[in-house]
Formats: C-alpha cells, structure tokens, sequence
DNA sequence: TGTAAACTCTGTAGTAACTATAGAGTCAAG
DNA sequence: CTTGACTCTATAGTTACTACAGAGTTTACA
C-alpha cells in the first residue's frame, strides 16, 4: 500500500509517517519506480505500538529507545521498567505542578467580583509586583518552577 | 542600568528579556551612544508583573493582553476575569488527561516483575497492537487527546 | 490519446518560549 | 594600549508535528 492508505488505516498523517521514518521510528520502506513508498501490514504493527506510546505520553526518543530494545529480544527488560518509572516520576510532578497552579489561579480569581474597571481590577492589582500590601495573601516565592510542560 | 544588571535583578535572562522586547512585552529602552540598552527602574515592575503570570502559565499572548488592558486603565475588567476563567479550564482538563495518563502508565507498570527479558516483558507486550490477548485488560480506545502541552 | 484530478515526492517554514552560540563591537581598569 | 567583561544582532536549536510550495507520478475518464 502507498503512503495515503497507510496513513488512513493507522490514523496517523502522511506528514506524521514520513516524519518517523526521517526520524528513524520506522525503517525506510522500498519505492515503487515512480518514487513512491510502498508499505506492507507489518507497519501497521509498528506505527500502532508508537501511538500507544504517544498516548502515555512518551518522547519520541523513548519510544526509539523500546523499539530498539525490542530489537534485542534477549537482553533484560529491566530499561523497559525503569523508563517506566522515571515516566511515572515526571506525571506526577507535572501533575503536582499543576495543582498548585490551579490553586493559586483560584486564588487569584476571588480576588475580582467583576464589574469594576481595569485599574481596579483586583486581578491584575494581584499580579503586579508587591509593594508591602496587607501581609494577608498566600502568595510564596516565585518558583522557578522548571519542568513545566 | 545596563541589560546584565537587570537580568540579575529581575531573574529573567538576558536573552529573555531581549526576547520580550521583540514580542512587544516590554517597550524598547532607549540607548547609549555605544547602542547599549539603557533601563529604568520601571521596566523591574513589568518584568515582575510578566514573571507572575508565566509562574501561572499564562502565555505571553494572554500577558500581552493584560499589559494592554492595563494601559487603558477605564475598560471595564471582564476580559481580565474571562481570561482566568478559560485559563482554569485549560488547567483543569490537563490535570485530568494527566490522571487518567497517570493511571495507564501505572496500569502498565504492574504488567511486568522486572528481570525476565525483553521478549517476555509484560509492558512490551502490552504496549503492542492487541490481536485479541485476554479480554481482561482495562485498555480503551485510543485517545486523540488533543491538549496535550 | 489527451488531460485533469488525485496522489506522492522533497524541502522548507511555522508552532511556544525560550536557550545557546557566533562574530563583532563597546567599555572600564590597569 | 591591551585585556577582559560586557553588549550587540542574527541565527540555530529545542519537541512533535503541521502546512505549505513546487515538482513529478498515477489513475480515471472522455
């Protein structure tokens, strides 16, 4: 099959297909004459693996990592468990992150009952730099905050 | 002062801030004779105000329109509240995706003991197209899941 | 047989919010 | 007057794609 009906039975776009294979996800498939790629079933497997990947939302390196692995059926899988874990670490920080976000947007929201004009908007009176302003509100240090995603 | 004392005063790197002068987040300072970039005090104020809202993951389009808000200081303040609002949504929904990615990755997890070898792993396997396995799995469909940032 | 539509090819640019570099110019101190 | 620290602009890189442009190929139909 060419590219186009590959790329209707995985659901992935032509531009998506030729972008792993550029990025070595895929191996490169033989031409027809005229140029063009010619794919059989056996794609499909692998193009279905990396969505699933895609959907926990592994990098494309590591996802090329398992492939690899994959490709070496005898060596331990402990790598496999361990990209696994580290993946689960960074969720649950984004998630953490994220949290915390919520909560002081939330925060931030109360701070303004609408209706008034911009200059005394108590959201943007809140964003502003603090000049001493009544020591009641929860906000902390700026977190540098790195892994935001 | 000159960009490198602001850098260390503000927090943002030097690039950053050259980088919000050309996105139009900050106004262009004037300059010495040599083409230096000379700053006041003032332009603390609004790097501060701009580290707040990207410490809320506000995006410098969003920042852009509140700086621009807050120059026409008697337009009522809805826009203000009505950007909050739909940046909590956003958050919300990514904190969800990333529960339910946190639950598929844990799921994952529990398919493999570690120390078999990379053909038996219980993730690999898992992580593959399905030929009908057993149909115990809690494995749905896949998810276009479209805000994924 | 001609041709138009549909498909494919490569290569490039764009996305967000920066970071990092190259190569050149400016300034202050010794 | 030279060295080092600083600054300037412009460009490329990051991630995982998407969206072209401009050219070539294939298929269907008249």
């Amino acid at each position: 099959m060419k590219i186009g009906e590959l790329a209707k039975r995985s659901g992935c776009s032509i531009q998506t297909i030729r972008y792993y294979e550029k990025e070595g996800l895929i191996s490169a498939p033989e031409r027809t004459e005229g140029n063009f790629r010619l794919y059989n079933s056996v794609v499909l497997e692998k193009l279905s693996f990396i969505k699933n990947c895609r959907a926990l939302d592994l990098t494309l390196s590591e996802i090329k990592h398992l492939v690899s692995l994959q490709n070496s059926p005898e060596t331990p899988c402990e790598a496999v468990n361990e990209m696994i874990d580290t993946h689960l670490l960074v969720v649950e920080s984004r998630i953490e992150d994220l949290q915390k976000l919520h909560g002081d947007l939330k925060q931030l929201r109360l701070k303004c009952g609408n209706a008034r004009s911009v200059d005394q908007c108590g959201i943007l009176g809140e964003l502003l730099p603090k000049p001493e302003r009544s020591p009641s509100g929860t906000r902390n240090e700026r977190s540098p905050s790195g892994t935001r995603k």
